[in-house]
DNA sequence: AGGATAAGTGAGCACCGCTCTTGAAATTTC
DNA sequence: GAAATTTCAAGAGCGGTGCTCACTTATCCT
């Protein structure tokens, strides 16, 4: 009975390094050519192995996407979660903004792994959930903290606002069951209701009324098509990019903060200096 | 001196017919398959024809892909009129919503479709924006025509609302030049300041001002967004897609409409009978 | 009728994902 | 330490892809 249970000889360290080698290479073939042109063959060509070799360390090429694809969320909520951490946690308004600045810089910045994760599915495979659900919800688990701190300074956007009228209350039980707050519901409850993608550790703690919520994925959805919009240039050429994001972030900020009393446009002026 | 420009013998009818048979069958391949999967010598093989006999109607893969663009660009905006030209063209509210239902429901109906125009970009090139732009703006245009009405009926949310105060004086004159409302400005500069997918003759007659045209851009944006996150799947499986698409349309209603007098919820209302 | 033009054919190039066999190396077991 | 076992590199090979080219045949135009 020895105590090792994982190989650790020269073997494994060098298989180790090829796995983090063909996951380098991966990536710069990805930020070069963009998903639909990784090759295989070409990154094994790159890492002078013979192309059979790589089927060692990658069981396809589906399963490469995956790991790319979960490693582009990583890095998604690393570069959003670093630079929402340098921001005065009081100041609501700069941390929704800060949070949706980074989502659009990462993006520019690597537009292949944005379409990676937000673009259309690749071939006919869609991502096996339970490999990219814990990394996928991160960023969106940290607005929902923004919603609970807003919440309990009492800066949410009230439920008897204009756009709140207009959904009856069908309309509010229905997303009571998509989109529940599941305030005081047990976590397992969470699961079954919004799916594996809003999962269990981000609702612990969060109790702040379905139409809230329901209001925070409204911002989160206009958030996202403002920087795909911009990605993908569905617009085509926009002369100033960053007048129109700036606008679609206070759209969907004014979704659930209620203005400051004291700074209209903060958010903005933040980042326009 | 013949008076017949272009051919129309026996050899010129089979041609038309054979291009047809294969926009035919690619569109049978990409509803299937997707447009990953989509292969010139496969459409070949269902035509009966050698693989190399194709090149004499496709210039190349990338060709046909921007034709069934075109297409599906076509067939988005003839689903999205269809419906909105069929509801009372005063009552803004349903045509915002039928625009809105119309765009979603297509988008279900042919993923694959709406994964051509409004997921990531084809491998390296991009739908040459010529060929595409006229096709790509219908339903736009149509929201143009939908702000212009609620404009005239005094039904457009007003400029100094709690988002638009948000946007600093500055901010809103960057987005004069990027979503300019052009009014009275010639379409020539339209062109040159939105790019060409907002394009000359949707903007003939339009003068709503800049911030209007700013707000209906994002409403466009949120609805887009909803659609994307739906086909995509991007929040996993959501049990009730339905009421969440209401609520995202309602916001996006917020944004450019003043609720009716009579009616609030109507736009969702009329959809959930 | 005859030359120009267009369409169909098949071979071929370079690439792809992926499988299988074979021999060498590292590791584990005796 | 030697044998058995597992892991790996390498190569050949299958069927698929986009695309080109030379060649024949059919249609068109004058």
């Amino acid at each position: 009975m020895a105590t090792t249970d994982q190989p650790h000889g020269k073997r494994a360290r060098r298989r180790e390094q090829i796995e983090g080698e063909i996951l380098r290479v991966a990536r710069e073939h990805l930020a070069l050519h963009g998903a639909a042109a990784l090759s295989l063959r070409a990154i094994a060509r790159d890492l002078g192995m013979v192309s059979s070799g790589i089927y060692r360390y990658v069981e396809s090429r589906d399963d490469l996407l995956t790991r790319l694809i979960i490693d582009s969320y990583r890095s998604l909520a690393d570069a959003v979660f670093a630079a929402h951490d340098a921001v005065d946690a009081n100041d609501l308004d700069r941390r929704w903004a800060t949070i949706g600045f980074a989502l659009r810089q990462w993006a520019l910045d690597q537009p292949h792994d944005f379409a990676l994760i937000y673009g259309s599915p690749v071939p006919d495979y869609q991502a096996p959930a339970d490999r990219t659900a814990e990394a996928g919800t991160a960023v969106l688990g940290l607005l929902l903290r923004l919603l609970q701190d807003a919440h309990d300074q009492h800066r949410l956007t009230p439920v008897d606002e204009a756009l709140d009228r207009a959904l009856d209350d069908e309309s509010l039980d229905d997303l009571a069951v998509t989109a529940t707050a599941l305030s005081g519901a047990p976590p397992s409850d969470a699961v079954r209701a919004v799916g594996p993608m809003l999962a269990e550790p981000f609702f612990a703690g969060i109790s702040i009324g379905s139409a809230a919520l329901a209001r925070g994925l409204a911002a989160w959805t206009l958030l996202l098509g403002a920087v795909t919009s911009e990605v993908f240039a569905q617009l085509g050429p926009v002369p100033d990019a960053d007048a129109l994001f700036r606008l679609h972030l206070d759209v969907a900020r004014s979704l659930i903060l209620l203005p400051a009393q004291s700074s209209t446009g903060l958010s903005t002026a933040v980042f326009t200096a």
